[in-house]
DNA sequence: GCCTGTGAACTCGTTCACAGCC
DNA sequence: GGCTGTGAACGAGTTCACAGGC
């Protein structure tokens, strides 16, 4: 096996190109459920409706993993995309808000291999702490998040309270040392510079497709 | 009240802009609350961390809303992006596979004003057919698709089924007339020219995150 | 004075096309 | 022959900077 590449600044690698790399790792697993052993960029590209040379420029990045006149062991490809996402280890979540979606989300690690897994699920309505959730876990207050993020070893925060306590959640999160959120509320939030934010706007990609139903639907989709 | 820009392809429009639009909705809904009545593009930009040529120009797009030296009338301007937006009639959410995430949605009309409701959640397990859902509606049978959506005028298709189900259920979808929909299945899925598709990857958005927290988190955010 | 709307400059991302290697 | 890895060309999207209007 080819060591990954040394040093490339993570600032050099494009959000774009890094979402593209979980889509390259869920080809690998299908093609190897497939049994497929080697597959070049283009056969990929073609399989799942990729560009073949953006496939290579993305991986270069961070090694060279191919063979030339071959192209990518798929098993091998695989290694290096777990590698590389930081998924060899298992990430913990805790998710605030313990709602309809909330509680959807505490079933998510089925989905998602080994490599997450949600340690808490909290909410500061009385009436719901205690309540168990459909992955098994008790609602805690969320008073305790500082203290449960140390104890579980929580990496990843995910907020699905109403858009109202939404900042307010992020800020103790930031308290508690999580350094990646997850944000479903419908609101634009604010963290410092060190803390990784990303919003997932429900309202968002409904209002584009509304603004495709209205405006007719391009040809290239 | 100036007219909207008679012809603007929308193929001239890029997706980006369209998803800042619904943004920038928020924004005035916001300012509206905080009884803002007029507000300059830099002042929203500062306000809400935006780019204020940026909010100019995906506004200039549409038509001249603007009054220069003065800036945009809040109350105007959320009316001009709900118009723009085809958000001034009601769209209809048919979402196909009652687990925990799509019962999760039956909730979520009410985080969107009056805009979207979800009209039928249906799926193919006969041990959930018939169960209520928090949202009050009742499981039907995910064969019945087709006659549900054209009875209730759906509009909307959301795919919340395991992602070997969701090739199969998108298919079914099109052939029923849906011309919009959203999938929250971790697959890549195939919809011919006419039909619109848009992928919430629950997956991928965590892989990112992870990606970061083993390589460390850029400065910009 | 201030602010919009917009061409021009620039930045970032994608695609092309080929040298180098198997 | 085929395929990777990559500089160069291209295109999309963002930001600048200012002319024009209030």
């Amino acid at each position: 096996m080819v060591s990954l590449k040394r040093r490339f600044g993570v600032s050099d690698i494009s959000e774009l190109t890094v979402a593209r790399l979980s889509i390259y790792l869920r080809c690998m697993e299908e093609l190897e459920r497939l049994g497929v052993e080697t597959v070049s960029s283009q056969e990929m590209a073609k399989r799942f409706h990729l560009n073949s040379a953006q496939i290579r420029k993305d991986l270069a990045y961070f090694g060279e993993f191919g063979v030339r006149g071959v192209g990518y062991n798929v098993t091998e490809l695989k290694q290096y995309l777990i590698e590389i996402l930081g998924l060899s280890r298992e990430r913990r979540i805790i998710i605030v808000g313990a709602g309809n979606l909330g509680t959807a989300l505490c079933h998510y690690s089925r989905f998602t291999g080994e490599s997450f897994l949600v340690v808490g699920i909290l909410d500061d309505d009385p009436g719901r702490i205690g309540e168990s959730t459909p992955g098994g876990l008790l609602v805690e207050d969320a008073s305790r998040l500082g203290e449960i993020v140390r104890q579980r070893e929580g990496e990843i925060g995910v907020i699905t309270t109403p858009a109202e306590r939404a900042q307010q959640v992020c800020d103790q999160m930031v308290q508690a040392h999580l350094r990646a959120i997850l944000n479903f509320a419908p609101v634009q939030l604010n963290v410092p510079k060190g803390v990784l934010l990303r919003t997932v706007d429900l309202r968002v990609h409904l209002e584009e497709l509304s603004f495709y139903l209205a405006h007719g639907i391009p040809d290239d989709g």
